[in-house]
DNA sequence: GTGAAAGCGCTAACAC
DNA sequence: GTGTTAGCGCTTTCAC
């Protein structure tokens, strides 16, 4: 036994690989074993502590594939980041990548794994089902609707354990987490507005409904203002193409609008950036808010105004409520304020 | 079973939930369903077209748990972040996310699923043998060595699939894939040279192995000019710790030094809202590069001159070396070259 | 308090 | 080509 534990103690994975080889060890029964790992259930203290012993001693660790399928549950929950048309869109938008870091630190906390996809709907239909019915994941978080709500909507019907990131609308189905965009976008709209704009644009995507919701807002602030319409400007979100597009906007509209409300602040920080490069004042010449008070956000010349979303309290929302909901409760969605952060560009 | 139809074509999980159901459907047995849809082994054409409609219209999935448990392999690769003495540092470390999104599309492109655990190793020693012996995945990538070579090259000795992303080290025993810190340093080092500065620092955490690479690679080259020696400016990674440690370092440096080397693009922003902040010209009175070449690298005002890290190609990296070990193969480190980004802070 | 036995859903010999 | 059988490693009755 000598030589196998100097391997043991290395490795951590010797010769007691299952719950059989220890019991052997132990002289006890496999059953047995498992209980007094389990913690629960009356197991004599001795055994028990013997039991432990010897595990920590080889490394022993229990194989999680078999102890879920016996008990039919897995302890990992599924994080899927759907890629809506604009495909390469999140991978590079931090602001999906930073909710990710804090649901990872929140799941783990809790004792979940976290198991990570990115699809692409349109090349794969099917993919919350076969997420859902992959027997691997006892729920699962669903970052961003992308353009699947309708798809979101009828998996809720029949599966309970899933919260969604992403936009409210009235009377959906399923149980979604997100910011208050339209009031975003209203407190945005009227910082630039309150700041002098009078001719107001929307860069960003409009299709995207968290976006709609946002460029909504700002245009009951113009309304409400008697102030024309808001203007869209249609942008992806890749770095690369939205440099191009807004470069694009700009020459067309420069002269025509006085603020500009940006979906993301990724979005408003290559806008100021081209802006700078035309030799546009900022916000001399043109007011400019962002959306999501990410780092990036303090670090622009000027500092960026900005709507802010609380993604620590996003993601602890989206645990809190799938844990109740793999408990069997019903859930309500939870609409996080948006605040607004004023800094300099309005 | 028409009502059944109705019901699981909504949901996609139905009646129809295991093989064997399936084959009492189809009138066979569950190993030939288990054929049938393996697509492997010969199977009748009727008989594998009978199942194959059969599964759909019920929307089967086979349970991937049972499937991995039979065939000792999951299909699924961990991806495991330690979190050194410095706990949050990666939480907006973007370089890290930004790397973990290429890696998601990169597994899922081989037909791979992502298992993330982020984990700080001083409160959970074990936390490498226990993901590993997990019994969950295939094989593990580790971002970043944090303060765990050790740790890892231990492992390394007694499990094949592993890859790491991280610095190299002459003779070390795990399979790691990185940037040429050290060149990189040098490059970063020489430009702000060639820039003019003459007295170097260095800002960021150097007991960290991949930044203690890159003030090496810096400190060569100010050796090899004849320079004074680089001044080590420690800092955190978190962006608010940093923030307050940079502002602490510019005013008791300011004078001293007329070039900084930051260990990363997210430091070196930092820096230059500081130094803009005070006034301090850069590169007039202060030549600053940086290191990843991220996103906000462009962004910045005037631009950041830094070196670029190509993190795509290093997500591919990882996960060939890893299916080649798991194929059996032995791999030797990829070391990927350092590209200098030569933009207008020095 | 512990052992024996059944079985989670799937796959892979081995028969035929 | 297909059915039968024996597990993968664990948990959980049910006895005792």
């Amino acid at each position: 036994m000598n030589e196998d534990k100097s391997a043991d103690e290395k490795t951590g994975r010797g010769t007691v690989r299952t719950i059989t080889d220890l019991a052997r060890l132990a002289g006890v029964s496999p059953g047995t074993v498992s209980r007094a790992l389990a913690g629960k259930s009356l197991v004599n203290t001795k055994t028990r502590e013997k039991i432990e012993a010897i595990a920590r001693e080889h490394g022993f660790r229990p194989n999680q594939m078999a102890s879920g399928l016996r008990r039919q549950k897995t302890g990992v929950i599924g994080v899927v980041i759907p890629l809506g048309h604009d495909s390469r869109q999140q991978i590079s938008d931090s602001f999906f990548m930073t909710l990710l870091g804090f649901l990872a630190d929140e799941l783990t906390r809790q004792g979940y794994d976290l198991m990570l996809r990115r699809v692409v709907p349109e090349n794969d239909a099917d993919w919350l089902d076969r997420f859902i019915g992959s027997g691997m994941i006892d729920g699962v978080i669903v970052i961003g609707q992308s353009d699947q709500f309708d798809r979101i909507e009828d998996v809720a019907d029949g599966y309970g354990p899933m919260v969604v990131w992403g936009n409210h609308t009235e009377g959906q189905r399923h149980c979604v987490v997100g910011t208050d965009n339209r009031l975003g976008g209203r407190l945005a709209a009227e910082r630039l507005i309150a700041a002098g704009a009078k001719r107001l644009a929307f860069l960003g995507d409009t299709t995207a409904i968290e976006f709609a919701a946002r460029f909504a807002g700002a245009q009951d602030a113009a309304r409400r203002m008697d102030l024309p319409p808001v203007m869209a400007l249609p942008t992806h979100l890749s770095p690369e193409r939205a440099a191009e597009e807004i470069a694009a906007h700009i020459a067309a509209h420069a002269g025509a609008i006085d603020g500009i409300f940006a979906a993301t602040d990724t979005l408003a920080a290559l806008c100021l950036t081209e802006l700078h490069a035309r030799g546009v004042a900022v916000p001399g010449d043109i007011k400019l808010a962002g959306f999501d008070d990410l780092p990036i956000a303090r670090q622009t010349v000027p500092p960026l105004t900005t709507v802010r979303q609380d993604i620590a309290a996003g993601a602890r929302g989206l645990v809190d409520l799938l844990l109740r909901r793999l408990a069997g409760e019903q859930t309500e969605s939870l609409i996080l304020p948006a605040q607004l952060v004023a800094r300099q560009t309005a």
